[in-house]
DNA sequence: AAGTGGTCTAGACCACACC
DNA sequence: GTGTGGTCTAGACCACTTA
């Protein structure tokens, strides 16, 4: 072909060029959930008929989106979605559960209270759904050798996650069942230090005032609100780590 | 040419690819300092001549690297180190001056105390130094409308950072010293809540016992430790924000 | 054996910025 | 104008994996 390169430019000049829209198209699927995880994404050769376009062009965005951690290929079988890493690379939340499994102490988890109610003023402070929208607020209690290990304050937007009015969360950790349910979304963590109040430190059965880390993790998809969770751990217990190398944040890399 | 693809292979059949050993070159010659921030990286060109290859495979390893953040790309003029984005643009942990500036209050800094001293056990427990290595041992005070902010305890490596001894740092806040004269490093941030003992509440004009965030940064470049900074914040005064999009962590993206 | 992704080429046109 | 990066092509060889 003659006019090998001004082809996409001449054919979207609207702004993107060819391989950031197909990028995009891929990426909302995914984000959408639209392809869940473990979905396979079409061959490179079937994205270049659709594309009408190069290989070396879909297979410079599927490789991008490895980098980004979205998706893996496989020889011989495709690409596929993968499945979201525990929150991120960077900021290692515990995974409280797992944690203490690994520590081989007995691990229990108590759900203190569930209640169905429509959004008050306190709760859309927390989690921004419309005026009188249903959610779920639990309450749970993890607990290690017998002893309470840190507090869990959620709601969950019922309009986004309707599912989750049915489900069992006495039998599954609330964060495990959306994991399931609502892969992919985008999620903000608020941490800071406080005292533990006389309610808190009940629950935790520690003295009042134990400084406590707690963390608000809030989470959507595509600008749908789907929790707001916020989770005490008595602070000498309880610690995060982050870690940033300048490049390479995301991905395989090297 | 006949044989195209197999070329790289053929040449470096140990291990990695052409690309990722390009990368791996440039990439290597940013975190070491090699090449700081704003020096212009050569042009596609140069690289296609220095490695014998096509300027795809060149402008496939400059743009990731764009999309890394490491680098900025301008048209006509060429490719420049990136400065470091203040620590990282998922977890923002907060420029205390800058903040409290923003908000149009009063800041000051005050340097309690320095030491030049030879690394104690504890040190060495902060920052990984040979036993002995001589350290510079900082204490600062940030204060915000004459009311004390933040504790930042700090150790300086002077066996990777010699300049620092001779530096002023009553005049000029540590962590921006160091970063204009060690840019791109590695860091890892763990962050705790933990009650004021008697010294810290003390110095922060606190009740002993006050929940504060106690963020501690340690930096490398290149293996070698930079520094160790412990910053005790009263935990109803700061915050951090962290937030993820599970796809583009890093970098440009969309 | 066949089909997937992984990598690379040699060239092309374009946009843009600076001269 | 001139030279940089931005993008794309059409084809190629290879490695790996699965059938």
């Amino acid at each position: 072909m003659s006019t090998a390169g001004g082809r996409a430019r001449t054919e979207q000049p609207i702004e993107r060029s060819l391989h950031q829209r197909i990028r995009a198209d891929i990426e909302d699927r995914i984000l959408s959930g639209a392809w869940s995880p473990g979905h396979r994404i079409p061959f490179e050769h079937e994205l270049m008929a659709q594309y009408g376009c190069a290989r070396m062009t879909v297979n410079r965005v599927l490789s991008s989106l490895v980098e980004a951690g979205l998706i893996e290929r496989r020889r011989r079988a495709g690409s596929f979605v993968r499945r979201p890493v525990g929150q991120s690379a960077v900021l290692r939340i515990p995974d409280v559960k797992a944690e203490v499994l690994a520590r081989g102490e007995t691990y229990r988890y108590e759900l203190l209270s569930r209640a169905r109610r429509r959004a008050t003023r306190e709760d859309r402070g927390r989690i921004a759904v419309a005026a009188g929208a249903p959610v779920l607020a639990l309450l749970c209690r993890h607990v290690a050798e017998d002893r309470p290990y840190a507090l869990e304050d959620r709601l969950i937007a019922l309009d986004s996650v309707p599912e989750a009015a049915a489900a069992d969360f006495a039998a599954e950790l609330p964060g495990t069942w959306l994991l399931r349910h609502v892969p992919w979304h985008e999620a903000e963590h608020t941490i800071v230090a406080a005292g533990a109040d006389a309610a808190i430190a009940e629950k935790l059965a520690v003295p009042v005032g134990t400084a406590c880390l707690v963390i608000e993790r809030r989470t959507w998809r595509s600008d749908q609100p789907i929790t707001a969770v916020r989770v005490w751990y008595p602070g000498d217990r309880q610690k995060l780590v982050a870690r940033f190398t300048p490049s390479t944040d995301a991905g395989a890399g090297r």
